[in-house]
DNA sequence: GTAGGGTTAG
């Protein structure tokens, strides 16, 4: 969600120097406040009614309790006890009741800002981060000055809604205020930026921190790995150990995570070790990001072996398991993994129902797929969001039932975003549906049209159908809208470095030997029936350039390095950062075959094995 | 009185 860059009062109001907010403190109008009359007005016994319940609000451990004493407050009239009122609403906020919190807030005519920091708090820490924000603004109408508690607050708000803008305004705020370079609120600074997917600007956050403790180096190495910058996430993590501050819990997610995102698994093996090393091995944080490391760098079976030693399995952890599974096309399992964790009694959430319909998915399970989405709201109570609605799409889709997709999409209870029409788009590529993909395309187009993925799938539709001028028009259109192709690469990792390799790739120093060996394995593959897929190439061009085109594409190139480097036997595995070529993908199957190895392909969808000449995906994906 | 956090479609 965006907020609109006007949501924060001007700044202005709050510059003037040389006292910023004159109100606030020595402030007249508290003077002359009515609950301070009221109190002056008290008599002997109201006094000591009051002093009663505040220590009977002292031991109100159960939200029941607290409840009787508010009862009381209003039975003696004493409602207008600023006192009593804010302590009532701080203890709400304690038992997560910010609603009613927020009615006495209102109430309250001086509020302290103590607790406009608790309630704002409450609001941050319960995920209503618009309302958080709605808070700060008043606090601002109110000329209360913000302090370095309320700040963290505010700018968590912005990083839950991705507000990039309204974060730089308090960010400038904060500044005004004197509150940079506070631990906390610079932590929270570096949170919001990365959030924001603003890395340049939480690093310069970070550059400028005077001091940084474990949670400041947390807060921009998560940042790094949540945004896909890999690499840094991992020498991060070394500086860090290397400037005396010692990893816990939290950082190793991080580096997990961007091992699963590089597939580099003797790096992620390494800080496995370091995990049970270190003692977070029990950890079920800790022990799910490693078994989702495994799992996405291509070994089903570590990630496997470890969930079922791990003991306390939550939610997230089963769910994790459920769509390692379906990622690796064992949809059957992952829908057994789904009866046992019902029948261990651990409840289902929204994403495990994500994880189940798209494991069905990838291994054209329909019926199934259809039963778990209607047990959704029947047996479970969950109401379906839009990513279930978009796996059920891409269920029917897949299983060729288009006109059945495009009549769920028209007759779904939420309006369909662009990732709904994209996945039937992607059954019309699979079918060759121009009519239905055009009109499809028109809807994406009309919704979005600076996403270029969808522009890519029109176009391979189109040249699957050798219609090069629209093949053309599309590009053009693509071009015109901005929406730029994103590159497509692949990871390779060996010799505990990951190495990268682009389209038509000659940077890397083996480069000769990589295209000569692909080039030696043309005629064997040729041999054994492989006719290149030409489809996938957009370009108009002759058949023979098109063939070239194709063969240098990344995950060739990767593979090439991958036997090129490692002794007979070892298995290649591969990162792909889009869906894998069609033309590559019949290829593998051959090299698999050829040179007798197990080639494990993860695109940004699913993994392929390929062994022997097939691959595990049969061909379905 | 405050911060960083494991699973998710296409």
């Amino acid at each position: 969600m965006r907020i609109p860059f006007h949501f924060l009062k001007p700044f202005e109001r709050l510059v003037a120097p040389p006292n910023l907010f004159p109100y606030v403190g020595l402030s007249p109008t508290s003077i002359i406040s009515p609950s301070i009359s009221i109190n002056i007005l008290h008599t002997k016994s109201n006094t000591k009614t009051a002093l009663q319940i505040s220590s009977l609000l002292q031991g109100c451990t159960h939200l029941n309790r607290l409840k009787l004493v508010h009862a009381k407050i209003i039975v003696h009239s004493l409602q207008h006890d600023s006192h009593l009122s804010t302590k009532t609403a701080i203890l709400y906020v304690t038992f997560h009741c910010i609603d009613s919190a927020n009615l006495l807030f209102r109430k309250i005519l001086d509020p302290c800002t103590y607790l406009w920091n608790i309630l704002l708090r409450g609001y941050a820490t319960e995920g209503r981060f618009l309302q958080a924000l709605k808070l700060y603004n008043k606090m601002i109408g109110a000329r209360v000055k913000p302090d370095k508690f309320a700040f963290p607050f505010a700018l968590k708000s912005c990083a839950g809604l991705s507000a990039l803008q309204t974060g730089k305004q308090i960010h400038q705020h904060l500044i005004c205020c004197g509150c940079s370079n506070d631990l906390f609120v610079d932590a929270a600074l570096v949170d919001m930026y990365s959030k924001c997917g603003d890395v340049e600007a939480a690093r310069l956050v970070f550059d400028k921190m005077a001091v940084r403790d474990l949670v400041s180096w947390t807060s921009m190495i998560s940042g790094y790995a949540h945004n896909g910058y890999n690499g840094e996430t991992l020498q991060f993590f070394d500086l860090m150990r290397y400037s005396d501050v010692k990893p816990n819990r939290v950082s190793l997610l991080s580096v997990l995570l961007a091992c699963a995102n590089l597939g580099a698994l003797r790096k992620g093996e390494w800080f496995h070790s370091y995990v049970i090393q270190t003692g977070f091995g029990s950890d079920i944080l800790v022990a799910t990001a490693v078994m989702d490391m495994y799992a996405k760098c291509g070994s089903l079976e570590l990630s496997r072996h470890l969930f079922d030693q791990t003991l306390g399995k939550d939610v997230v952890c089963w769910s994790a398991m459920i769509a390692s599974h379906g990622m690796h096309g064992h949809g059957r399992k992952a829908i057994d993994l789904f009866g046992q964790m019902v029948e261990q009694d651990v409840k289902p959430n929204h994403v495990t129902f994500t994880c189940v319909l798209s494991a069905c998915s990838h291994s054209r399970l329909l019926e199934e797929g259809q039963r778990y989405f209607k047990s959704m709201s029947n047996e479970f109570g969950i109401v379906p969001k839009l990513n279930h609605y978009a796996c059920l799409v891409d269920l029917l889709g897949r299983a060729g039932k288009l006109l059945e997709a495009e009549t769920l999409i028209e007759s779904m209870p939420i309006e369909p975003d662009t990732s709904i029409w994209g996945s039937l788009l992607g059954a019309c590529r699979i079918y060759g549906n121009l009519d239905l993909g055009e009109r499809v395309a028109d809807k994406i187009f009309h919704l979005d049209p600076t996403q270029a993925g969808y522009h890519v799938l029109l176009s391979n539709i189109y040249a699957a159908k050798s219609r090069w001028v629209d093949v053309e028009r599309v590009r053009e259109l693509m071009a015109g809208r901005g929406a730029n192709k994103i590159q497509g690469f692949s990871l390779i990792e060996f010799n505990n470095q990951v190495f990268k390799f682009g389209v038509g790739d000659r940077s890397h120093p083996q480069s000769k030997k990589i295209y000569s060996y692909l080039e030696e394995l043309a005629a064997p593959m040729r041999h054994l029936g492989y006719v290149p897929l030409t489809d996938f190439v957009l370009h108009d061009i002759e058949d023979e350039a098109k063939e070239v085109a194709l063969s240098y594409h990344s995950e060739k190139l990767a593979i090439a390095f991958g036997l090129i480097n490692t002794n007979p036997g070892i298995p290649i595995r591969i990162t792909k950062n889009l869906r894998i070529c069609g033309d590559c993908h019949s290829a593998i199957k051959f090299i698999s075959k050829i040179v007798n190895r197990i080639i494990i392909v993860r695109d940004m969808h699913r993994f392929h094995h390929f062994e022997n000449g097939a691959c595990s995906c049969g061909d379905y994906w």
